[in-house]
DNA sequence: CGTTAGCACTCAATAGCATCGAGTGCTAAT
DNA sequence: ATTAGCACTCGATGCTATTGAGTGCTAACG
């Protein structure tokens, strides 16, 4: 257990650290406003919250930078949320507001309000497709062998795919098809989509439609999208602009990360609900060790849909980012209701 | 006019430049296997290059490097194209023939082979949209004030916007309308919707439908979608492997610039149509003026669709990207030849 | 007369060295 | 318990010398 006196010392070195991107002496420590003690006694509480591992030190004759443990006990006893300032609440929810009437944009949007107003890296989760339901299927035949599938959820997504249709099929059995699938599966939600479709529907078309597993076979693929999730990622180069990435290896593999979607989803969904926080080494990839990943849900009807996320180096402004995010998180939960009615 | 000499001196310059990214000096060309001159004759002559624009000096004492009018010649009169090797052959086509049956994957299958190749960046233009003709319009009700507008193209492109319902209509008229639209609409290009939605469509709507005005606004704002063109991009970190991006600052300048597609876009587009060659400074963008972008265009029954390039640095291995750019070229005329029909 | 050997010269890169200063740990005085 | 004092550490900074790859010029050569 800390003293009060060390967590006001860890306290202003994570402070001062953050700010200035430098290892933190005594001196300046005890200079600062507020504390009421010489470099000294500075110095020996820094040397104890180095061996409890709070502190770390690049070299002798350097000044302390918080290690891991120390951010992690920073943001669970020390941090006091900012304010979100009215300023860019007001930017955030003017952005917002532009009369979105994609999904897609709304959350596109968020993004890029995040990364704006955090000079930060923003990862947002769209909404789970496959809690959605079926709200109309259509096939369109494009010429003899080729027709697109259009599938439209109850929340406004489209998704289509390109199917080839077997030999004997003409056009009036394609309508034929799309009828009894529509009648049969809306409603139905996505993730029961592909097994309702042999279950029920499957005999039924196969009493009017000759040649109909090709058929299935080829609805079956289309439907088996395993984008559940679509990520959206804004200010990627933000980093860049960060002293810790001064180095262009580390940039790349960061940057490498980043191109592959399916990893980073599984990083960013491994997250529970509600607002949490991984610092540095606490984050299962290695090319984010020495950042922080920091995600929020929203939400319908207390169920989470998806998530939004602000990646930046472990000196990190966690104050601003946590209430930022609370707080977008909260106004997507309202905004992205209407979708869900 | 250039000497017979120069030509070769130039070459090899340019070559071995190329390899090794570094200045080349009068030594290591005269010890180069069929060069049989003494350093000092090829001093000479460099100077002379020197003087006549092609080669530049980063420093006195420092050996020459290609300028920009230097590649130019090169590009034009002394390169000869590297044979696309069997086994790239093989493998670019094994990749393509993959049974893609959605045109967007083909395209941004391309952009991956291209950049895998090369290890440089590869810019993928997708098929302008305004040239395809209107297969299936339809409107699926989400709710009482909002649907979805789908257009189909003749290719079997999807394209999707929410629109809000006036009220006063109902799902009856909203079938209606649907039917008109496809009777009326189905082999239109999408170049000339807008204007035929008012000038035909318009009135026989209005007979049927009240309030049809909005509906008119709705269906119009979407269908000006300004992306008629969409880009893939692959390949954006290769560039931080070379010699030319060590520098953080440089990297965010080109990273920047590859994040704002529009003004990509207009720069890869204003190509014109067979294989083109635009090197350092002759490129409109400043982020890419140590850069050079090599684009081809593919294209159904002579008249050109899209375009797949590379951006690599001015010391770009253009024999080997200008071969390859063709045969892609190629091959993805005849592979999407079957959309077009 | 074109070619080349020879030579003085330039200049980035590298290494060595002294200096500086921010910061530390320890000890003894308060 | 706190702090002043002090020796010590070590990266950063700056200066100088050295090195070496490369040049331009001139004079000699076949």
């Amino acid at each position: 257990m800390l003293t009060e006196r060390q967590r006001m010392i860890l306290n202003a070195i994570v402070d001062d650290y953050i700010r200035s991107a430098e290892p933190i002496g005594s001196r300046s420590i005890s200079k600062r406003g507020g504390v009421g003690f010489s470099p000294a006694t500075i110095r020996n509480e820094m040397a104890d919250l180095e061996e409890l591992g709070y502190l770390e030190q690049p070299h002798t004759s350097a000044g302390r930078v918080p290690s891991t443990k120390g951010y992690r006990y920073y943001v669970d006893h020390l941090l006091k949320l900012g304010e979100v300032s009215e300023q860019e609440l007001n930017r955030m929810r003017g952005f917002l507001a532009d009369q979105m009437n994609q999904m897609e944009q709304v959350i596109q949007h968020a993004a890029m309000i995040l990364s704006n107003l955090t000079n930060y890296t923003s990862i947002v989760l769209g909404p789970e497709m496959f809690s959605n339901s079926l709200k109309h299927f259509q096939l369109v035949p494009l010429n003899q062998d080729t027709a697109v599938a259009i599938i439209v959820t109850n929340t406004g997504h489209v998704e289509n795919r390109t199917v080839s249709i077997p030999v004997g099929i003409d056009i009036s059995e394609m309508e034929k098809i799309t009828r009894i699938l529509n009648t049969k599966l809306v409603g139905v939600p996505l993730s029961r989509l592909r097994s309702r479709l042999y279950s029920e529907v499957g005999e039924e078309l196969g009493r009017y439609v000759e040649h109909c597993e090709q058929l299935m076979g080829a609805l079956d693929e289309a439907l088996a999208s395993d984008n559940e999730h679509r990520m959206f990622l804004s200010g990627t180069t933000n980093m860049l602009t960060q002293p810790e990435f001064k180095d262009v290896e580390k940039v790349k593999t960061l940057l490498d990360l980043f191109d592959e979607t399916p990893t980073l989803m599984k990083l960013v969904s491994s997250h529970p609900d509600g607002i949490q926080v991984r610092i540095g080494t606490e984050n299962d990839h290695e090319a984010i060790n020495n950042c922080s990943l920091i995600t929020a849900t929203y939400s319908f009807e207390g169920k989470s849909l998806g998530m939004i996320g602000i990646l930046g180096p472990t000196r990190m402004e966690y104050g601003k980012v946590i209430s930022l995010l609370d707080v977008l998180s909260k106004d997507m939960t309202v905004l992205l209701g209407k979708w869900y009615k």
